[in-house]
DNA sequence: CCGTTCAGTTAGAGGCTATCACTAACGCTC
DNA sequence: GAGCGTTAGTGATAGCCTCTAACTGAACGG
């Protein structure tokens, strides 16, 4: 569908220098990570004065923070994308793990080192909602055939603040949130680096875990 | 017990100021995160001029080196301790999430987002083995009643390198494994603060998961 | 077509890392 | 205890960085 531009040629414009500078600064942060950006270097790279940038991002922190907005609505895309196309958990998994090793420096701009005094806009708050959403369906609607009862659940039926007005039942809460605790460990140190070495496939690693909770 | 400290004058000052140097470093660290660390601002504080630290330490990584090294000996002293105290895997599991909690950012010194350079020295390496090996024994120690035969056994049991000469059997291989990855999943997306608002108690997700892994 | 808006400039303040030449104190040796 | 080499700490400086401020020129919109 083609819909008429209504934004002035100024906006567009703008939309579009900003997108510009977004697309050098994750080449600068895939190459050295998010502690080596630089809006002067940016500047330097797309042939105009540090102090330029400016215009387009009101600092460091806020083109940082527009990065993370933009990583987590990745991730949430892939997800919908892969659920509405009636992935199970295996795929989930298997679109997360893709997801984190195209861009590592992106998965630790999201779930990575935060800075001690930072808040999470609220916006990232939705999105990851929204992730959560996906999670919860794949995992309501996939139950596994025995479960042993954890003593989580319990818990879990009585804080599920999280999980909106979600049907999920305590289990697929507790799986959901698994899913998340136990991928994100094997994809954090894989990524990190903590396993190089170690002549194990982290894969093979991630392939278990997947199972283990497709099957528990 | 006594001895003799060998050292000349000057060796002994060395380190002591030194000593004070990494002491400011994890103030600042723990305050404001390993991005605003400052040797200015740690010179500052102890009275001196900027340049006077580079007679310490030959530039911030090495420093920032320094402290990610103590973190790791800190980590595997506890760790030993407990060990040679009679802990088994629940023990270890409490004491690593005490540790990670003490100090938040410290834990991310060792376990968070890594610069894409960055090539962890020998030593750290060695200290690792050590937590493994503590790790390892506690797993081959305490075999869980009934284990379901994991896929995974077959390719730890061919490629062990990071276990060295250690007894464990393939079973044990895989769940000191799990119990690295699965707990520092949790830990790290609750210091990280990914549960705040949730609703949920860390804790309880915590003790789960350790629960899962002494059982399974 | 002309006034307004706004992108981009240079200059500069203040922070940082790191190097260099220098000074002064310290400790080892005789 | 005197003298001398070693070394801790200094200020100056270069070169990054972020971010502010004043200015300029061009593009847009009525």
């Amino acid at each position: 569908m083609i819909e008429a531009d209504t934004r002035t040629p100024r906006e567009r414009y703008r939309a579009q220098v900003r997108e510009e500078i977004k697309q050098h600064a994750w080449t600068q942060l895939a190459a050295a990570g998010a502690y080596a950006l630089s809006l002067n270097a940016i500047a330097k790279q797309m042939g105009m004065s540090g102090p330029a940038l400016y215009r387009y991002f009101a600092n460091r922190d806020e083109l940082i923070t527009e990065l993370v907005k933009d990583a987590y609505r990745s991730l949430a895309d892939t997800f919908r994308a892969r659920a509405e196309a009636g992935a199970d958990l295996g795929d989930l998994a298997h679109a997360l793990r893709q997801w984190a090793l195209a861009d590592p420096q992106r998965y630790f701009l999201v779930y990575g080192t935060p800075v001690p005094g930072y808040q999470a806009p609220e916006d990232t708050t939705r999105i990851t909602s929204e992730i959560m959403t996906v999670l919860l369906d794949a995992c309501t609607a996939e139950q596994p055939p025995a479960t042993a009862p954890s003593p989580l659940d319990p818990h879990l039926a009585e804080r599920r603040a999280w999980a909106g007005q979600h049907p999920a039942p305590p289990s697929a809460l507790r799986r959901a949130l698994t899913f998340w605790t136990r991928l994100h460990g094997v994809l954090s140190l894989e990524l990190a680096g903590h396993f190089t070495g170690m002549g194990f496939d982290p894969a093979q690693l991630y392939a278990a875990e997947t199972e283990a909770l497709a099957g528990r």
